[in-house]
DNA sequence: ATACTGCGTTCCCTTTCGGAACCTGTCAAT
DNA sequence: ATTGACAGGTTCCGAAAGGGAACGCAGTAT
């Protein structure tokens, strides 16, 4: 399988990937977050080579998760925002930061946490359901096929009965 | 900068991504999450090269995120089981898979929800500060870098002053 | 003896990536 | 007028990773 491929499955988790499953793109993602806007900046943060990541900023306006915003004229120089679709990304960010400190030791244990903005207090991520109020684990919820909505008919097959 | 450095940085993004930043890693957690233990169920289901699923359980054994269980001597075959680290990726994949959903279109509208395993009722993830209660946007919550614990008088320097 | 299963490994060729240099406009200083 | 700086790319090359398919190999079934 190709990886251009992967936007046409119908598995959430792969047409995600298809858009921030680069080695780079989440990285970019998080010095948006941190209100960089610049390409010049991005690179020198990133030690990424420039084509690649001209190639990703490309890739993330067109998958509308950038937005290329004019800042001056003559010459044109543009600056990258995040959409609204690219800052509904941020709590992909939050838990895989979770996750990293929790299970990735960092050098000399140094690194950076998540932390309240207003009061400074270390903040501690949980993934409940909105309705039910309710953690979110393995073992509670799952996913499951759904039809295009007009073929509710054929739906209901579970493809996720394992547990691991 | 090359890849394997990632491992080295202090950002807990750029430490996650350094496990599961891979373009093929996500999707084979997804498997293990639905059950598949297989090296040759997964090579099947993903349409990966052998050696390049062979290479990543490798890392993702290394890295503690999987672990590898004989089920059967003579010849020796083993499975691939999440690991604690593994099994805490969960929230990672389930608000990566809650983006895509919103944010990338699947081709003629058919997907796979999020839903709870017991009811059937589709779930909406919503991430929450766990002491708070209150939910965890850009707006509310950052990083902030903290010292190795016992140097906490350079500590407070914020790299995430920006508003995107 | 042969075929099959399960899990890799090896080979070859294409694509991607890292590194560095170069290009394009514009302005400011010399 | 020339030089240099700035900002954002693009181009070129060699190295690395990836895709595709075949092969290996231990044991088991036919």
């Amino acid at each position: 399988m190709r990886w251009n491929d992967l936007r046409e499955e119908a598995c959430p988790v792969a047409r995600g990937l298809s858009v921030v499953g680069d080695r780079w793109t989440m990285l970019i993602l998080r010095d948006c977050f941190q209100g960089i806007r610049r390409f010049e900046k991005m690179q020198e943060r990133l030690g990424i080579t420039r084509h690649v990541l001209s190639d990703r900023l490309k890739k993330l306006e067109n998958a509308g998760v950038l937005h290329r915003e004019q800042y001056q004229q003559r010459p044109p120089r543009h600056e990258y925002l995040l959409t609204e679709s690219g800052k509904a990304l941020y709590p992909v960010i939050v838990t895989l930061v979770d996750w990293a400190n929790a299970n990735v030791p960092a050098r000399a244990g140094s690194s950076v946490t998540l932390v309240n903005r207003e009061t400074g207090i270390p903040v501690t991520p949980m993934l409940v359901d909105t309705t039910t109020g309710r953690e979110i684990t393995h073992a509670t919820v799952g996913g499951r096929y759904s039809e295009p909505s007009d073929a509710e008919t054929s739906a209901a097959r579970s493809p996720d009965d394992g547990s691991a």
